[in-house]
DNA sequence: TTGCCTCGAGATCA
DNA sequence: CTCGAGGCAA
């Protein structure tokens, strides 16, 4: 390097040093000590530098934040440690409650406190992300996805201001995992959308969707004009470090790296604090920039988190404190009766659409007819609606005094509104049903939705709406029929022309390859779901074998008891389904033979496992299928109770957790072997 | 349940 | 340009 470029390079330090100092003052301190125009002349003192010595650019300059391609997205990536969701509540006793709960799970520790210290914060209304930093430089970004796996949308987190490409410190933990709340702020939403009017395009409804939509973008660059920005509030993973001990530590930690924090965050020293927090940020809530639908509470003490652990897919030392939901008056237009894959009669209410809660609700469930009586909505009527939870629009209750004379209650239909065969309600079940079977067209329609969807053949580019011509046309009465279509047939149905019809053939040919578990599930037997049928695919191997047992050979497989077993037989019982069965067997549908499965004195059984990193020879869902196939539980977190971990290819910090507790660790090699070993 | 983005392809118009 | 489908998030 020629002295002069030493030089240059110092030079280039130093501005873009002063630069990310004054991003930290601006966004985190929110305190900026240089004016706007100060910042402007360095950036573009920096840019001419970097013109002029393109070979010192580094993707971690506050230049290159936005990146100039469109990228392809979609592509996946696994968290360190999973993201979980939160529990909620929406009163004062639940909160109590949860505080009990809290403290009766520490005092069977050992732990007897009065009082837990928790750290609250508002909840942000806007799309959680997971960013990963190496040595101090901002390497991914990723969307929550399923907890453990998400989608990559590293090129536009970048281009978020208030995101760091790069932490402010000078010993950089090794590995970070952040979690943040990634949200558009009401001025900037309404700011953008003005914008979008006036070149007349159409404005987003709500600045939570306009966050999410922009965050999907295939081009930074139009992420880049969009007016987000983040608060960061966990942490996942921290290598090369010592964790903090609190939560509010963390955020101080977090805040410390260059990483911004909600300002509004508190520490509260008990339940009581906590209700006076929640008041007073309810209060604030229309003052706050951007938009919150309630407040989090924390356990303070790390160490005590530990001790709670957490259920399934949410912590028990957090809980989400929701606002009230948005209620709004609207009118019952009509109430309608669905026809379900099953044969369940729903009623739905169609709504004059109303703005309730950020959306336009214009349907809502009234899910059966105990619920249809008990709310006694009418055609008509004037009602209170709301988004229960957090999307499903729910009908409160009807304001009796507006009802107009002369209304009828509705009841549920006796004949099914689409075949008009019997309605049915079994003693003791909530559904009515109607009895016609296949005979219905409303469950001949399910029923091949049901058989084509993702989780069961995968017959992709068949839609709703395909699927309605093919059987009002009666082109197809049951899935088998699905194989004998023609390309003439095809491209004679609306928007299908003769290139989408080859595409569907061939779609369609390609799902005839698939798994004995994915078919059964297919076959939309009830009761069978995802799990019903893997379990009866490794343990009755062979259709034959399945069609043949009686319910006491069904009831031998775990998890499957005499209602399900019942269920089942009668499903083979029918003749119209064997046919099916039979006829699909005939067009070709096929899957490999699934090895036989005997858990008693496999090396797996009963064992409980952690997958980390990439593995090359399968995917995740596959390596989690073959594994409890094996009779082995797959978990995310590692502790005592795991038995061993299987490493893959960039693994996180799972394997040095799982050396320092003890935990037997395998190469994906070792794991291939195994598994071969266990049949 | 709704809203958003993306993709492929059919429909429409010049 | 518009529509259907798929996928994702809350």
């Amino acid at each position: 390097m020629s002295g002069s470029q030493v030089g240059v390079a110092r030079e280039l330090r130093v501005l873009r040093e002063a630069i990310e100092e004054h991003n930290f003052s601006y966004y985190v301190l929110d305190n900026p000590v240089i004016p706007d125009a100060e910042y402007d002349r360095l950036m573009l003192q920096l840019q001419v530098l970097e013109a002029n010595h393109p070979e010192l650019v580094t993707s971690d300059s506050p230049t290159q934040r936005v990146g100039v391609t469109p990228v392809g997205g979609g592509s996946v990536v696994t968290h360190y440690a999973p993201m979980l969701s939160l529990g909620n509540v929406f009163s004062k006793s639940e909160l109590l409650d949860f505080d009990q709960r809290v403290r009766d799970q520490l005092a069977s520790r050992g732990f007897e406190l009065d009082n837990i210290e928790y750290v609250a914060e508002p909840k942000l209304d806007g799309v959680a992300v997971n960013l990963r930093y190496e040595n101090g430089v901002l390497i991914l970004g990723a969307t929550r996805g399923d907890g453990t796996t998400g989608e990559d949308i590293t090129h536009n987190v970048r281009t978020i201001p208030t995101v760091p490409l790069r932490l402010r410190t000078e010993n950089a933990p090794v590995a970070l995992e952040v979690r943040g709340e990634v949200f558009m702020p009401r001025e900037g939403f309404l700011a953008y959308n003005q914008r979008v009017l006036e070149i007349g395009e159409k404005p987003f409804v709500n600045p939570r969707n306009a966050a999410a939509g922009s965050l999907r973008q295939l081009d930074p660059r139009l992420t880049a004009r969009r007016p987000l920005e983040v608060f960061f509030y966990g942490i996942g993973l921290l290598n090369g470090q010592i964790r903090p001990k609190t939560q509010g530590e963390t955020l101080k930690y977090l805040h410390n790296l260059g990483l911004r924090t909600c300002p509004e965050w508190e520490v509260m020293a008990g339940v009581q604090d906590c209700l006076t927090y929640y008041a007073q940020i309810l209060k604030k809530r229309n003052e706050l920039p951007y938009e919150i639908d309630g407040v989090v509470y924390k356990v303070n003490a790390l160490e005590n988190q530990e001790l709670l652990g957490a259920v399934s897919r949410a912590p028990r030392w957090a809980i989400a404190h929701k606002f009230p939901a948005q209620e709004e008056l609207t009118v019952i237009k009509e109430i309608k009766f669905q026809v379900g894959r099953t044969g369940a009669i729903t009623p739905v209410a169609r709504l004059q659409p109303v703005f309730v809660g950020g959306v336009t609700v214009s349907n809502a469930t009234l899910h059966n007819e105990d619920e249809l009586a008990r709310k006694d909505v009418r055609v008509g009527d004037s009602v209170i609606v709301r988004r229960a939870g957090d999307v499903i629009p729910e009908i409160v209750k009807v304001i009796k005094e507006r009802r107009s004379a002369g209304s009828d209650p509705v009841r549920l239909p006796t004949k099914c509104p689409v075949c008009s065969s019997e309605v049915v309600r079994q003693e003791g079940e909530a559904v009515a049903r109607c009895i016609g079977g296949l005979v219905c067209g409303a469950q001949r329609r399910e029923a091949i939705r049901h058989f084509a969807s993702r989780r069961a053949l995968d017959i992709k580019g068949l839609g709703t709406k395909l699927v309605d011509q093919l059987v009002t046309r009666g082109l197809v009465e049951n899935p088998s029929d699905l194989f004998g279509l023609t390309l003439e047939q095809i491209s004679e149905l609306e928007r299908m022309g003769l290139k989408s019809a080859e595409n569907l053939l061939e779609t369609l040919n390609k799902s005839k390859s698939t798994t004995f578990n994915r078919f059964l599930y297919a076959l939309g037997i009830r009761e069978v779901g995802e799990s019903t049928a893997l379990a009866l695919a490794n343990h009755l191997c062979s259709l034959e074998k399945l069609m043949a047992a009686d319910v006491k050979r069904l009831e031998e497989v775990p998890d499957i008891g005499p209602i399900v077993a019942a269920n089942i037989r009668a499903f083979f019982q029918e003749d119209r389904n064997c046919m099916i069965v039979n006829q699909l067997m005939r067009c070709g549908v096929s899957w490999p033979q699934p090895v036989r499965l005997e858990f008693e004195d496999g090396p797996l059984k009963g064992k409980t496992i952690v997958l980390t990193g990439t593995l090359l020879g399968m995917t995740r869902d596959v390596a989690k299928q073959t594994l409890s196939a094996l009779g082995a539980n797959v978990t995310s977190s590692i502790s005592k109770s795991t038995d061993m971990v299987i490493v893959g290819d960039h693994p996180g910090a799972k394997v040095d957790r799982a050396l320092k507790l003890g935990v037997m660790v395998l190469s994906e090699d070792e794991f291939n072997a195994l598994i071969k070993s266990d049949h």
